[in-house]
RNA sequence: GCCGAGGUAGCCUAGCUGGUUGGGGCGCCUGACUCAUAAUCAGGAGGUCGGGGGUUCGAAUCCCCCCCUCGGCACCA
């Protein structure tokens, strides 16, 4: 038996094209490995707890829960729209998972393999609680930055453990935290650095992960704090603390299998203690997790472990880096489903644009040309040139198929589930739209046209050659587009999600025909535009909408400075160390141009400066400042007043 | 800076255990055809295989150096 799952999706945000790019290649392998007999359990659920989730909850004024219905019900509507079947999707709220995590986490403490350590923590004293990760705000140990609990988000980026973080602020009211000592409970991640190395090297799935992986355990491990201070979670036994998300989050795809296997009569234990093979499809973003923090939690408490696991690579939106902030996106519902856009479309975007481990561009032009030209001109033109044929002339071809075509369609086949095997679902879907533009070539060559007039019985002949190839199409791209080719089926009167693959090889004794439809709709050009306006708009407007009143732009002191020194800062890429005169002093300032200019070329330059800004330390250099410049890209772009003014001139 | 993945025609790619003129798809140009959603079919143009060295009778393919892109870590005040 075999077991797929998908990255969890957290429940605090809406579906976006980076989501998909997991699910619909899972989807599109499930339904292959169905259709070729596989014995397939796909399940995933919401992952609904952690802090970001509380945090919103409270500012939403609701309850956690609350919160996570709404993104359940969403992600639910998202997959059952885009035909992603999952056998079961469940939510880590649930009582059941409750009981799986905790169980495993009871095992793992059994087995040794937990203990409990004092860390000083930020506490509350006006609330009267421990301050767990995102409900803290502070400075970053190694930037400097203002950071909260669990990562310094505005700075360096880099992970914070519990207890880390400085200066530690309540984020609910406010007040300043104090530290105070508290037990918490560690996994021993250490322990396992063998058994994982070991692991890596036998696990299979997309290199991208596994390299990724390998370097990891070649660094380092550290033991893992399992424990946070919150209520909503999985309780840990016997102390009023919860578990760490990232433990229960992955038990679900164990949670889930038990909900799925209930509804299937099927033995849940057969999978996850026996011998099942476990394959996840993840984002890049949590190879991390899959490929260490969750073997060796299963390893530990005697589960059986992944076979592999299945990394996509990165989503760009129209060649630019993803970003929700900067509206490099595309949200599922509101921009693809709101246009009414088929969305079998994306689905075939998605697995055919590029290799599952490459970055994956979306451009709205781009898809309006593999929609018309691939999907359109030469699948469903193929499709519906022939059906219309037939059905016109005949309604019902008795059947006698060329050899060519039927090796052709062996060779497809073979190539098809070849290519899954490697997880390369684009060269199975290239190898799909061969079998479309063959049948073209087939048509075109065969003239069935001409031949209606004088030979009808070598007409029926190529007509029923490229019915079978029709079938054949329909079969074999029914895990890619399942709502077209469901429809298609109905015409030749194929039940396609239950079909097997082989049925393609099979001819029947005749074909009897529906009245055929056009199997796809033009994506016209007017549609395009609208997207691509629509996404334009919010890549310019989206940062214009939060308002600064004038009392809280005041309060900067900019004024204009001239750079009289300027030095590269040793073993640092970015950072230029400069002095700037101010007029009545010296700064020493920082900069992150490095990329953008030479030092040498800057001395004499005048520039806006950020006077009043929290001094900082960067790579051991003090800053006292910022030089603001123009972000093009990422790349810094200084500027200077229009004409000599003197140093220390204030700017408004 | 370190580590990983890459850089093949406008775009997506095959080839990478070295060997006849570097394949395919989309787009582009020309012609043919009309069953078909101006779809299809044929032909064609287009590549210093990131750059530079080297090994070899021979390199996209092996070695060295460099450049660029992406991701991770380390400083982007």
């Amino acid at each position: 038996m075999k077991l797929i799952t998908c990255g969890l999706p957290y429940a605090n945000g809406k579906a976006h094209i980076g989501h998909l790019r997991t699910y619909i290649p899972a989807d599109i392998y499930v339904k292959y490995l169905r259709m070729l007999g596989e014995d397939v359990i796909f399940v995933c659920g919401s992952d609904s707890h952690g802090t970001p989730i509380v945090v919103n909850a409270e500012q939403a004024n609701m309850t956690p829960k609350q919160l996570v219905d709404i993104y359940h019900k969403h992600f639910q509507e998202i997959f059952e729209k885009l035909d992603i079947n999952f056998d079961y999707y469940g939510r880590t709220d649930e009582e059941y998972h409750h009981q799986t995590t905790q169980e495993m986490v009871k095992k793992l403490i059994e087995k040794g393999y937990v203990y409990p350590k004092e860390i000083e923590l930020a506490y509350c004293p006006k609330c009267e609680r421990f301050l767990p990760d995102r409900y803290v705000e502070g400075t970053c140990p190694y930037c400097g930055e203002i950071a909260r609990g669990d990562e310094c988000d505005q700075g360096c980026g880099r992970h914070l453990e519990p207890g880390e973080i400085l200066n530690a602020k309540c984020k609910i009211c406010g007040s300043k935290a104090v530290y105070k000592k508290q037990k918490h409970y560690f996994f021993k991640l250490t322990e396992f650095k063998e058994f994982l190395e070991g692991y890596l090297d036998k696990l299979k799935g997309t290199e991208n992960a596994l390299n990724y992986a390998r370097q990891w355990v070649k660094a380092e491990l550290k033991d893992w704090c399992i424990t946070r201070n919150l209520e909503w979670g999985v309780k840990f036994p016997n102390e009023d603390l919860v578990v760490y998300v990232w433990v229960d989050a992955p038990i679900g795809y164990i949670s889930f299998t038990k909900k799925a296997c209930e509804k299937l009569k099927k033995d849940w234990k057969s999978i996850w203690l026996k011998d099942g093979e476990i394959i996840h499809f993840i984002g890049l973003d949590i190879v991390y997790h899959h490929c260490i923090f969750w073997p060796a939690m299963l390893k530990g408490a005697d589960y059986n472990l992944p076979k592999a696991v299945v990394a996509s690579g990165m989503v760009k939106v129209e060649g630019k880096t993803f970003s929700k902030s900067r509206g490099y996106v595309v949200w599922v519902e509101e921009d693809y489903l709101k246009a009414g856009l088929n969305t079998d479309y994306l689905r075939y975007y998605i697995i055919n644009y590029t290799s599952h481990q490459k970055d994956l561009n979306f451009s709205w032009e781009i898809f309006k040309d593999k929609v018309n030209n691939e999907l359109i001109a030469t699948l469903g033109n193929f499709m519906y040139r022939v059906l219309h044929f037939a059905w016109k002339n005949s309604k019902e071809i008795k059947m006698d198929v060329d050899e060519e075509v039927m090796e052709k369609i062996k060779e497809v086949k073979d190539k098809i589930v070849e290519s899954l095997n490697d997880w390369e679902f684009k060269v199975a879907s290239d190898a799909f739209m061969e079998l479309a533009s063959f049948g073209n070539l087939y048509f075109q060559n065969a003239k069935p046209w001409e031949l209606i007039k004088k030979d009808k019985e070598k007409c029926e002949k190529v007509l029923s050659s490229c019915l079978q190839l029709v079938k054949a199409l329909i079969i074999f791209g029914y895990p890619i587009l399942p709502k077209t080719m469901v429809e298609m089926g109905k015409i030749v009167g194929i039940d396609v999600k239950n079909s097997k693959i082989d049925d393609a090889l099979k001819v029947d004794e005749t074909i009897a025909l529906n009245k055929p439809k056009v199997p796809f709709e033009k994506v016209e050009d007017e549609k395009v535009e609208e997207l691509e306006k629509k996404m334009m708009r919010r890549i310019r407007g989206e940062k214009m909408e939060e308002v600064v009143d004038i009392e809280e732009f005041t309060k900067l002191d900019l004024r204009i400075g001239k750079i009289v020194k300027a030095e590269k800062i040793k073993k640092s890429k970015k950072l230029l160390k400069l002095e700037v005169d101010i007029g009545n002093e010296v700064r020493q300032v920082v900069a992150g141009i490095a990329e953008s200019y030479e030092p040498e070329s800057l001395v004499g330059k005048l520039v806006p400066i950020l006077v009043n800004l929290k001094p900082a330390k960067l790579m051991g250099v003090e800053s006292q400042g910022m030089i603001l410049a123009v972000d093009v890209d990422g790349k810094a772009i200084l500027m200077h007043p229009e004409r000599d003014v003197p140093v220390g001139s204030k700017i408004r």
